[in-house]
DNA sequence: TTGTAGGCGTTATCAC
DNA sequence: GTGATAACGCCTACAA
């Protein structure tokens, strides 16, 4: 038994049995530039017989300045980053940029929970995804770093490459449809507004607190349009956060909301089965609009009326500037749209 | 303006304007050795005056030889292998046990529309996931590289640590049930059997050449109580897909089954909406069993009568094989038992 | 076409 | 407590 059966080969080890030097053997991983067929095989013979498995990825990034890693730093646990739908269609859009790269993706959860050493994490870049106020920390600690951050709808960071939605203005022309259809008692049910992602009615004090980008902005778009609008905050994106919310803001004495606002569609489904077990029906008695437009397995619903955003587009958006600013380009940020799709939950107020 | 202003600044640089030399420097970053209060207070003010960050972490890597990355193999585009409500729960647990050791998570996708670079990509250890026999391949490569390889339910590989369920006994469990209560026409809704993930009924053909270790692992299962049991496989595991699976099903001349076997909760969920669409009522014109028993956020369905999988165990149980390989131990593999959990959907056939 | 030399940024070891 | 030295494994001028 040789005595290098217990570790790792090196490339010199490879190179010493070939009987050439380790930059000649260095060229034939590598491919960049000319080595004699004979000497190649040597070295391939060589490289099999030992067990070498190409060069070390770490040693090789070390030499290159590049890791090939681009983190992906998110607000939730792993898993419930990915139960929304939006940054599942984002994820696939900026995997296939990158994957062309040979560039992979180092998951970062960076919650209250269980946070990643973003100090420590090797990476080229980094993708800010669930991103609010809280995470002006992390982004200090990444820019001291100099990566390269790009942020999917952030609040404007310095040095930060920003992929953004037009939340607000979107919010507003959904809330225009509202109006004109002559409703004047609108509630909104929104996504999480921090990090503790309380379930509880809208506050001004609340609000003021508020962290969470999105949220605010698609709030503030609606507001543009019904200045009093008030409601509930949902404790996650979901069709049952939807559902509570909906009871709350319906099962009450006296006046009824004849419209909601909600921030996502699965908010949305679950804002019309609150509706519909209170027996009312929808739209006729409740109108209620959407946001994503991203198809739902599984989740019947009325054809939810809802302002369609481009997920996939913002991945594909991130991914390239994440490309763009590895050869040392500062990208320029990129604004996306997104569009008032009509479906079949707006209708005029009962009268 | 310094002349340092561009360039990342490095340890010794941080060492140089603090007056010491670079292991003492590295002593105040690492903690690992004493240092006297003042020279460590000199250390960090230099690095922050230079804008230090920190120990490059690639360099650290190389020499430590440790990455602190755990790779993921994944058989599908990162959204679509994350759309399934059993990985999502795998991945909260093998994120949490991971996280406690600073060990972050690289996603590598390796279908045929994008692989990563196996060969490339730094890592301590791997999580195979949506594990087939196709893996085969992959596994080679990471086993050259000497990487320690977990593996989630898949065949038996030399040197690969299994976490395993116990797929084909619980579908047994499930059958029987079924035929205890008299059924005798039972067909089976299966997971894709490979990954062209064509949508087809099971031929001997096509189940001879299947790669898919679950899915072939269930339906051995569901033979045993009943031998002649057939049906088709989708060609992912939603709602969407139970649906055509249970038309092609039911929506036949002569005798229908009076049973249905999933091999997942949302295929179960598709083919009981498409009996009732055909007029069946569920449990009295046909029973369904599911597999999973993962909460389904907004899908309304009867309460499945399914096989309940401990998704997140699987993930932990992975993550601390993952751990164990790092100290050097050659962790024992994990079976898990799925358990079969009587819901609403079956019953007894009619008369 | 191949080899030599040097360094990427750290940290472990061992002296002092 | 601190510092010199070497090594982690590779790549790239440059020289031969």
């Amino acid at each position: 038994m040789s005595d290098t059966a217990n570790t790792r080969p090196t490339l010199s080890a490879v190179a010493a049995r070939a009987g050439v030097s380790a930059s000649t053997a260095s060229l034939v991983f590598s491919g960049s530039g000319p080595v004699a067929e004979a000497t190649r095989e040597r070295v391939l013979e060589a490289a099999s017989a030992l067990g070498y498995a190409g060069p070390n990825p770490t040693a090789r990034s070390l030499r290159r300045g590049r890791t090939g890693i681009v983190g992906v730093v998110t607000e939730d646990r792993l898993g419930d980053a990915f139960r929304d739908p939006i940054n599942l269609a984002l994820l696939d859009g900026l995997g296939d940029e990158l994957a062309d790269e040979g560039l992979g993706l180092l998951v970062l959860p960076w919650s209250p929970g269980s946070r990643a050493d973003l100090a420590a994490a090797p990476m080229d870049a980094a993708v800010l995804l669930g991103c609010s106020a809280d995470l002006a920390g992390s982004v200090e600690l990444l820019r001291r770093r100099r990566i390269p951050l790009i942020a999917i709808e952030a609040p404007p960071l310095d040095g930060v490459v920003p992929i953004d939605l037009d939340n607000a203005d979107a919010t507003r022309r959904g809330a225009e449809l509202l109006r004109e259809l002559g409703h004047e008692r609108v509630a909104l049910v929104t996504l999480p507004l921090d990090i503790d992602r309380l379930r509880a009615p809208l506050t001004p004090e609340r609000e003021a607190e508020a962290t969470a980008y999105t949220a605010m902005e698609r709030i503030r778009g609606a507001r543009e349009v019904f200045p009093d609008a008030t409601g509930v905050s949902a404790g996650a994106s979901t069709v049952a956060e939807g559902y509570v919310a909906g009871r709350a803001l319906l099962d009450v004495p006296g006046d009824r909301p004849t419209a909601i606002i909600a921030q996502s569609d699965l908010l949305a489904v679950g804002a019309i089965r609150a509706a519909e077990e209170l027996g009312l029906a929808v739209p006729t008695d409740l109108s209620v609009l959407g946001f994503d437009g991203a198809r739902l397995d599984g989740i019947t619903s009325h054809v939810l009326t809802t302002l369609a955003q481009p997920a996939v587009e913002k991945g594909r958006a991130a991914g390239r500037a994440v490309r763009a600013s590895l050869v040392g380009e500062m990208p320029a940020g990129v604004a996306l749209g997104a569009e008032l799709r009509r479906g079949e939950t707006v209708a005029p107020p009962r009268a």
